[in-house]
DNA sequence: TCAAATTACGGTCGACGTAAGGATC
DNA sequence: GATCCTTACGTCGACCGTAATTTGA
């Protein structure tokens, strides 16, 4: 699993469409396509169901979803806090 | 910056050290060092003070340990979250 | 001088993009 | 037949490991 493949399952989610999702992440369907299918492969288990106008979650996708989500906000968190001053005990 | 680069700073964090670090990841130190590097130079600051014996948390770096702790427990709980059946609603 | 970190270098594996191929309505 | 997803295929970049170099007590 990458971070990479998380927020490509995220914004999968968001569109219900590899299509528009890939536009989003300005990179091709097919990659796109490939990654969902690699990220579902390592954790064992469809996370969409295909339909012929796009895709929709699975209950294990939607369980998923809320722990991707906390993923990349943990990841967000951590570049601030670098970017961050530390406190200064003398203001 | 990718879960690899998280897993091995937390590595290098607890160890003290890059070499033993590289030992419990199963990778060599030329890549270790590496990845350290271009995780600081991603983030924009030194995340480690380097000494002849090893290496110390910067106040940057235990910011960013922290946040990186929970980056790779969400992933844990991501897929766990997979994994486990839905809860029954008969049952 | 010794232990640890870093840089150099060559090889391999992975990811992307374009193009072609299904499948479903 | 139109639209979306997927497979095929070739190219390029990223990462690793071995070997050599540097740094600091």
């Amino acid at each position: 699993m990458s971070l990479d493949q998380i927020e490509y399952f995220v914004a999968i989610a968001e569109e219900g469409n590899i299509g528009r999702a890939a536009l989003r992440l300005h990179i091709s369907q097919p990659p796109l396509s490939r990654q969902l299918r690699r990220l579902e492969d390592e954790l064992g288990a469809p996370l969409f169901e295909r339909h012929p106008r796009g895709v929709t979650l699975l209950p294990a996708g939607t369980r998923f979803l809320q722990h991707a989500r906390s993923v990349l906000r943990e990841v967000d968190r951590a570049r601030r806090a670098v970017a961050e001053r530390p406190p200064d005990p003398h203001t």
